[in-house]
DNA sequence: ACCGGAGTATCGCTATGCGATACAGTCGTA
DNA sequence: TACGACTGTATCGCATAGCGATACTCCGGT
């Protein structure tokens, strides 16, 4: 989610300076796009002009955009603080998502029941580039605040499920990947070397599962294994996790590790 | 989500026939969106005759849309079956909604502590109109894969939050709602004689928590509170619901009502 | 009373998105 | 292997639909 995705995608500069399009892009549904998407680099209500000034685009035009989105339910004005939030309606697409996504359907019966057998955080997520989204969790008993949010994702190369699903990419697409992505650490124990990362993947290969230890949150432990498609990509990837203080990663894995493999393989086959 | 919602927003017709529109109305964004829409009432991917068919917009128009939002990643091509599905990106923006607004960031905390202590199923779900839009869900051990998933809406007039929600509002306000709603039965005890359920929300208002047995689920029970906002307008309702397997209606009250009121009203002040 | 900043509205020009049409693959059937 | 009925893709001229500049209204602060 740079803000410089969509950018790119609203003008193409050629070397001659000239802006070149694809006469198939229309360029006010991006524009509307880019407004709701503005909300990501956020965490307040915002008004019409910081709206402007963040997009590029031009003050009468911003009006438009927000009166339109917010005429269906996309924006809506913050009751208490004045500016503008996204709206409801946003909810209604997501469900729409998540109904008709063929590997969240499938994977959401197999993950009640891992979730039944483990008693811990169980979570499916979906690969998108450089991040793993979270597409579903189910909490486990004791949850602490952070991030219970659907749509939540953290970087591919430093959670458990991320790397599964790099042990099913070739060398190339491994490196390409861990290149591109912006390698900060979340814990002090992040790993963020690409040897080292290359190792991390190289072991998962041969395990068939991926053990990562506060990497992205001190004291959690989690196991992931991918999900692949019919032309055997990964596409997903799910998760177990659980706390350091109540498991040694020994007895995490030798638990879990079986009934994740189990469950990630029932979901990738049709 | 009536299909004619967003056709009404595209073309006011006036009495003479002729289409009067808003001039800061923008109508490619509607359009746009209306495609995205057009999945809430379908349970398959869809080719670009069908969306053209179904939005009433022309073949080229829809190809134009769906090329632009597909390059923008708010729709996908199903991989298995062929078609166009909701993409991920979608997700981006439920998560904006979600960590923007204020009642569920208020909420989210004492959901999770409420959950600690009735160890049942939790949840926050946002009014809009007719439906109750849930906004977060907080499982108990034993889920069943129903609607797992966020975004999905009920309606307002049968389940115990929308009585709460209800219970806050004047007569008139409860009586509109009632009369528009589409009141069929989802379970055969759901109430729908509109002087059953205004004696329901009478009873809801003098307890300040609403009861509702079985009236989406068979064997299901579900007690709930509205949330308000500063100007004592409801707009939202928690509930928490289990299996009348295990409880009678008396002693899950007698257990739960008092802790959902207590956590309804943490939330309600700011 | 003043000012800066909210959101709203108006209006003419031309860039921009629309519709009609044509092209290109892919499946199933005869 | 030819056919037709589907997919999705591309082109292009015209006029409409959306842009930018400008001006208006309302509010709270100093």
């Amino acid at each position: 989610m740079s803000p410089n995705y969509l950018r790119s995608l609203l003008s193409t500069p050629t070397e001659n300076g000239e802006a070149e399009r694809d006469p198939l892009f229309v360029q006010s549904i991006a524009r509307a796009m880019e407004v709701l998407s503005i909300f990501h680099q956020v965490d307040r209500p915002l008004s019409l002009q910081e709206i402007a000034s963040m997009t590029g685009l031009g003050r009468s035009n911003v009006q438009r955009i927000v009166f339109t989105l917010r005429s269906l339910g996309y924006i809506t004005r913050d009751p208490d603080d004045r500016g503008y939030v996204p709206g409801l309606r946003l909810l209604d697409h997501s469900l729409d998502f998540l109904r008709l996504n063929p590997v969240v359907v499938k994977a959401t019966p197999i993950l009640l029941e891992l979730r039944r057998a483990v008693r811990e955080r169980v979570d499916l997520s979906i690969w998108d580039d450089l991040r793993l989204v979270y597409a579903s969790r189910l909490q486990s008993k004791r949850e602490i605040l952070t991030s219970t949010f659907l749509g939540y994702s953290v970087p591919v190369f430093c959670v458990s499920g991320g790397w599964a699903i790099l042990s099913q990419l070739d060398e190339d697409e491994v490196s390409d990947i861990i290149e591109r992505s912006h390698r900060a650490p979340l814990t002090p124990l992040t790993i963020t070397d690409p040897d080292l990362l290359k190792d991390k993947i190289r072991e998962t290969r041969e395990n068939g599962y991926a053990l990562a230890l506060e990497q992205i949150l001190p004291g959690e432990i989690a196991i992931g294994a991918a999900i692949l498609d019919q032309a055997q990509r990964p596409v997903a990837a799910i998760h177990v996790a659980g706390s350091l203080a109540e498991w040694t990663p020994e007895e995490f894995t030798r638990q879990f590790a079986p009934l994740l493999i189990q469950a990630a393989r029932t979901i990738s086959r049709g």
